[in-house]
RNA sequence: GCGCCCGUAGCUCAGCUGGAUAGAGCAACGGAUUUCUAAUCCGUAGGUCAGAGGUUCGAAUCCCCUCGGGCGUACCA
């Protein structure tokens, strides 16, 4: 069934074609006459509006009210709607006929899967690339606005019809290899020293000491003597090589319990990027060890070098790029565990927001390691890619340094490391090639503009996609309650799992005061559904490009335009069902046999025409990557309900009319719990 | 400096290739419950759409300038 807003569409750009044609050949040469047709601004207008008559006007170089009249001559839609009128400038008004509204109501009812709501005739595979956590990180509120928007894309154009494929590119390569490597070097000299970890203190002491730059060197200073010692002191062959307490150390990594392991990875991932962060400008250095490019046997296969201490992690990163080698066998057993344990993570998480993600949709970066060296040996094939101090570039067009210089997409660094860039191109190509993408949605934030505006031009020059095929969609950063940004500095990040946990907490208690009879198993399910509900809600009813403000009270609030509305408004259908038993009232019955309704009420014809215009939300949605526009349809749908739900009794109602109101019902029920449910992902408990 | 995004009611935000008198929620105020769940409904009040200019039948929306905020800007993601 096509929605009513495109059946318009259809014959009144018909319309203005038959008239435009007529006066003005030129004019018809061009890309159609969108009729352009609305939802009515305001209610008295009718229920659609057609805005593109004055438009059409302009280009003709014509009066608009004319030309209104002479479109409203050609128009056929009589069995849709009241007569059209003209109005104002040159609008035309159209309002439903109740007949056409009721007739249209039947056959969505008819339709139990998909409420009435064809599939698109051109079905694509479409690549999603969202959520991406970091290993070895929390998630926290950050992820949770890719995540949640990501799957509803998914959800959308799923049941649309297209071939969806699910990417969760997670951040597993790269600076995050080192970082974590460094991590456990770490763990394991704390627990050498004994007593409380050396890093918990030190953590403090940075933090405390931020603006200090003067204390802030010398705690720095402290924490480099005593790793130099560290590092100095464990050897057996050679300096450094670890074979006295690292590798032993994470040879006993196995042993361990994964939650006691990813309690201490996950502050030791923030240890380690609190130092770096403190340490820039400090001057700093360390020694460390590079392998020799030859050696001869028994001689020491390493060499020493000074690097600066802030970029241990990402000297270690280079070192890993061999991870795959026989050399590295411990560090990447390690490594292994510590990305299994934090994918154990996540997918609790993803879980207890209901998002559609599975281990098999899991594609991190390092799954392109291999794939690495040869995407950038095509691109300097191609003569894309250029070497430009040490480093291999790219140099795509219209993109500037602060000098004003051509600005590099940096695909290979100068001491021989990839980048995100390269595994995102690599990534790339993975998928126009193997996963045969006909399109790829990228949902990340706004911050990252420009580097995906890079990306695909750069994709673009290398031949390896079309116009067209790529999108960015980008939503708002994640701002503190002060409105400024909620930085990503250790300690300030509001933990996912604990903000979840809070709001099921919080709406266990509305429960608890509302309905306390209920039994305690189902006030539990109840408050996780809308908990939860509301935390996604909340996200989904903003607009996805603002930013976003970050506040437990807003996303926990449980009144007006958030999710347990529309499941308060649920419940009451049900709760009909469930009374229509002692009112002897059979529904099923009542329901099965109707053969025409009886819209006479303003809030029953109200409701009515809102059930309609459910497929027009979804495909709105879908088209622009725009769950808000989902859920500012399903909040009016509530209102329209709960006013006919005040105004009109259902079970005590005339037994004439009665089959009517138990259908709206029925149907509204249903259009809440696909939207809710089915698109995104927010559970509908039966009664709350 | 340059580039991108943003500025709408006291607060949080909608506003869909430019469309009619700019809409919601929260908070405030007034009303509604012997009747299917009041997590509700009905109503009142609240605006120089940051400011100035331009484009046109028509601008919150497009262009220019100013002010204010955010993000990005060669080896982090």
């Amino acid at each position: 069934m096509k929605t009513v807003v495109d059946i318009l569409e259809e014959r009144i750009s018909a319309a203005m074609a038959a008239v435009g044609s007529v006066g003005s050949p030129q004019v018809s040469g061009q890309s159609g006459f969108p009729a352009i047709v609305r939802p009515a601004a305001d209610a008295q207008f009718g229920d659609y509006q057609v805005n593109g008559v004055m438009a059409l006007a302009k280009k003709m170089k014509t009066n608009p009210k004319q030309l209104a009249e002479k479109v409203l001559e050609k128009i056929d839609v009589a069995d849709i709607c009241e007569k059209p009128e003209v109005a104002g400038p040159g609008f035309i008004n159209l309002k439903l006929k109740p007949d056409f509204v009721a007739q249209n109501l039947l056959q969505i009812n008819i339709d139990n899967k998909r409420l009435g709501i064809e599939k698109t005739d051109r079905p694509q595979t479409v690549v999603v690339d969202f959520s991406c956590p970091n290993v070895a990180k929390q998630m926290h509120v950050g992820h949770l606005r890719s995540t949640i928007i990501g799957d509803c894309i998914c959800r959308l154009l799923e049941f649309e019809g297209h071939k969806v494929i699910r990417q969760n590119h997670i951040g597993d390569w790269g600076t995050a290899l080192g970082m974590v490597i460094l991590g456990l070097w770490h763990m394991c000299m704390a627990e050498k020293r004994g007593g409380k970890p050396y890093y918990e203190n030190d953590i403090e002491d940075l933090k405390v000491y931020a603006n200090n730059k003067q204390e802030l060197k010398n705690i720095c200073n402290r924490i480099r003597i005593r790793h130099e010692e560290d590092w100095e002191e464990d050897f057996i062959e050679w300096r450094g090589d670890g074979k006295k307490r690292f590798k032993p150390f994470l040879d006993n990594l196995k042993t361990r319990e994964d939650s006691a392991i990813w309690e201490k990875i996950t502050i030791l991932y923030q240890y380690v990027n609190l130092l770096e962060e403190s340490l820039v400008g400090l001057g700093l250095t360390t020694i460390t060890r590079v392998k020799k490019k030859s050696y001869k046997k028994d001689e020491n296969p390493f060499e020493y070098i000074s690097i600066p201490y802030e970029s241990l992690s990402r000297h270690i990163t280079a070192m890993m790029q061999n991870i795959d080698d026989k050399d590295n066998e411990q560090e990447k057993d390690a490594w292994e565990r510590i990305r299994k344990i934090s994918l154990k993570y996540f997918h609790e998480i993803y879980r207890i927001l209901n998002v559609k993600l599975s281990m098999e949709d899991v594609r991190g970066e390092s799954d392109y390691r291999k794939n690495l060296s040869s995407t950038v040996n095509d691109l300097l094939r191609h003569n894309t890619a250029v070497k430009s101090n040490e480093a291999i570039c790219i140099f795509p067009d219209g993109f500037k340094t602060k000098e004003g210089k051509p600005l590099p997409f940096i695909i290979q660094k100068s001491d021989g490391a990839y980048l995100y860039a390269t595994t995102d191109l690599a990534a790339l190509r993975y998928r126009v090639k193997e996963l045969k993408a006909d399109k790829i949605i990228y949902v990340t934030d706004a911050r990252q503009k420009q580097h995906f505006e890079m990306l695909f031009k750069v994709a673009k020059m290398a031949g390896w996609l079309k116009d067209g095929q790529v999108f960015h969609v980008m939503f708002g950063s994640v701002l503190g309650d002060d409105g400024k940004p909620l930085k990503t500095r250790s300690g300030e990040n509001v933990k996912l799992k604990e903000l979840l946990d809070e709001a099921v907490e919080r709406a266990k208690a509305v429960v608890e005061q509302k309905n306390s009879d209920l039994p305690d198993e189902e006030k539990k399910e109840i408050a996780k559904a809308v908990g939860i509900g509301a935390v996604k809600y909340a996200d989904f009813s903003n607009n996805r490009t603002s930013d976003y403000v970050f506040s437990f009270d807003k996303m926990l609030a449980m009144e007006g335009n958030t999710a347990p509305y529309m499941q308060y408004a649920y419940a009451r259908i049900k709760s009909i069902e469930r009374k229509a038993i002692s009112k002897e009232v059979d529904v099923e019955k009542e329901l099965s046999k109707i053969k025409s309704l009886d819209l006479a009420e303003r809030a029953e014809l109200d409701l009515a025409k809102q059930l309609v215009r459910y497929g027009e939300a979804v495909e709105s949605a879908a088209d622009d990557y725009r769950p808000n526009y989902l859920t500012s349809y399903l909040y009016e749908l509530a209102q329209k309900f709960s006013t006919f739900y005040t105004t009109c009794p259902v079970l005590d109602a005339a037994p004439a009319k009665r089959p009517t109101r138990l259908l709206l019902c029925d149907l509204t029920a249903r259009t809440i719990e696909h939207g809710l449910r089915k698109l995104l992902g927010i559970e509908v408990p039966k009664q709350m």
